[in-house]
DNA sequence: ACAGAGCATCTCATAACTGAGATATTTGGC
DNA sequence: GCCAAATATCTCAGTTATGAGATGCTCTGT
């Protein structure tokens, strides 16, 4: 029946907006947008990436990226670098300060990302956790037919 | 540990994302977007409601819901009503087109989002929408001193 | 009755994107 | 080697929002 599957997408929608809220709060009195943070979060995690890597990472548009990285080059956050194997691409970075800015509020942040999904405790985070990986992955794989 | 809850955060991001798309592209077909179809929504399952309702429904900032009702206004599938208790406020009602058009594509659209969700069979859709509206619920909660 | 706090909505400037098309490069088949 | 298709990013116009402040109305306490 799909009424279920309406009301799954009606309260994934509006769990992901209540959540967001909070965490876009925390993430806008750093001077940065949900997109910029994701951006930075990946650099940070994974070390220099390519822009198309960024935009798979974070699910932005072309343009999206290219916006995204001009807004934390313009800040001194995030560097270009050419990318000698394929002229086309290029890598972002983060650079010293930008570095130094994650390291001193991505603690923050995950405190107040766990504060905004502390309505499940542990376990039933764990379980909410590899069912939306699940459903993520699948709907992903969905679209790339097109 | 906040690296679960990190964790929760990307997935739910993502998930939504993921299923997002595919939702969105089926209401664009229509020639509309998530917040006018959410908007629809919530006036063809409950009937005419005051914009404060519906904006709190498809959790919209008081700018935004100006705007949507107004798009809808224009394409002739809704219109404002006066509320006689209160001249502040308005109602917001289907017209017969928006009527028409919900009836038409409403279960097109429920088809949509089932084939977006099918990543999770019927009895992980439903453990999935409990954990989300418990985790939504008190997010909403959270936010509500400020 | 009335001041002032509290609300519902609207207006406006601006942000944060999207998506189509442009540009430059690479890759695969012939 | 060469051409066409694929790919990575950028550009640009337009869209969908946000959020602060304006406006007009209602409610509360006195």
């Amino acid at each position: 029946m799909n009424e279920r599957a309406l009301k799954l997408w009606v309260v994934l929608s509006r769990a992901h907006a209540s959540v967001e809220a909070h965490v876009r709060a925390d993430i806008a009195r750093h001077g940065l947008t949900s997109g910029e943070f994701g951006a930075l979060e990946a650099l940070h995690s994974k070390g220099p990436m390519l822009l198309g890597e960024v935009k798979k990472k974070i699910l932005l548009s072309s343009g999206g990226i290219t916006y995204v990285v001009d807004r934390l080059e313009e800040k001194g956050l995030v560097e270009r670098r050419a990318c000698p194997e394929d002229r086309r691409a290029s890598y972002a970075a983060l650079t010293e300060e930008g570095t130094a800015l994650m390291k001193r509020i991505f603690p923050l942040h995950a405190a107040a990302v766990a504060r905004a999904v502390s309505g499940l405790d542990a376990a039933e985070q764990e379980e909410a956790s590899v069912l939306l990986r699940t459903l993520g992955r699948h709907a992903e794989r969905l679209g790339e037919g097109s």
